[in-house]
DNA sequence: ACTCAACCCATTGAGGCCCATGCGCACCCA
DNA sequence: TGGGTGCGCATGGGCCTCAATGGGTTGAGT
């Protein structure tokens, strides 16, 4: 899973390194894919073979030619760039994307569970601060409560024993 | 599977180079079936020997005799051009679908998962433009996450560990 | 004989691969 | 607990390979 934040450099060569637990993430896979976030936030959004096999299989669940099958595999499978981590663990920024994410010279490195997002480190600090408000609110407590507790249900029916849920493979 | 974008130029003899990527995701294999999208939407499909024997699978699936087969045979099979990439990865494309798609001198090569499309850049650009539009809507990212979901409870029913299907063959 | 197309060769430019370096963090030992 | 040392990670740079494109030649068909 990707977790944590990091902040990474891109060279004159425009590369960047990604960042080391997120490498361990992706479980030793060299191949990344990168695409602009669907939500218009701004960031990009990727991740390595394991996450486009599910988006894979998500897709293909769509009925084939819906409008909304059409519309995301345009920006998942058609918008991604399909990249590949040389030996120390960096890949080569798409000119395309680095304009559409406004990303210059640093950048940032946000895990999102099974995928990771790359901001723009001022857009990264305004988001943020959405987020810290959002996530006081209380119905976003109350909503995060409920969903915990279901989970605690459904793994040892009332009888809460610590968590338990394991990582399982890779991202 | 095939992924992402990419720009090709048609040369003076009104041949292309089908981009190094999608030669990978052929699978090695020199044939190359291309016609006009079923949808209207103006641009070309294409796929190799792996597409179109899935496609001749899928057609012999329907009725012999109905409309809606003899419709599909005659677009994707009668409509279909038959290639052969030479040793450089070039297929020359012929002139009745160059016409009908509105081909020039510069074209989009577009992933479209086990197929891919043939544009033309100001088509193209459109079709983005809309195809974003539409993936921003709350429906669309709400009918992916539903999707999604049911992607990962089919894989480990309840219990998240991660991602974990992996790519199988090719398009 | 002429035309068209397929096959082959050449060039160049970008991208991938590899080596080198320096810094910071963590661990170890005193 | 503090200082030293070593390894891992981020970064810079050079080289070499491969992909994209242009052009030429040969063979077959008309």
């Amino acid at each position: 899973m990707f977790v944590s934040t990091y902040e990474s450099a891109i060279d004159a060569k425009g590369r960047v390194s990604i960042p080391a637990p997120f490498r361990a993430a992706l479980g030793g896979g060299t191949r990344i894919f990168l695409w602009q976030a669907l939500d218009g936030s701004g960031c990009l959004e990727g991740g390595g073979d394991a996450l486009m096999a599910m988006y894979r299989a998500t897709l293909t669940r769509l009925a084939p030619q819906s409008e909304v099958r059409k519309a995301l595999v345009n920006r998942i499978i058609a918008g991604s760039a399909d990249l590949k981590m040389d030996e120390t663990g960096r890949i080569k920024l798409p000119e395309n994307l680095c304009k559409a994410a406004e990303l210059t010279d640093r950048i940032k490195f946000a895990g999102n569970m099974d995928s990771f997002q790359i901001w723009n480190p001022e857009k990264h600090a305004a988001f943020n601060a959405a987020m810290e408000a959002a996530a006081a609110a209380p119905e976003t407590l109350e909503a995060f409560g409920r969903a915990y507790s279901e989970v605690l249900h459904q793994q040892g029916v009332g009888n809460y024993m610590g968590p338990k849920l394991v990582e399982g493979g890779e991202g």
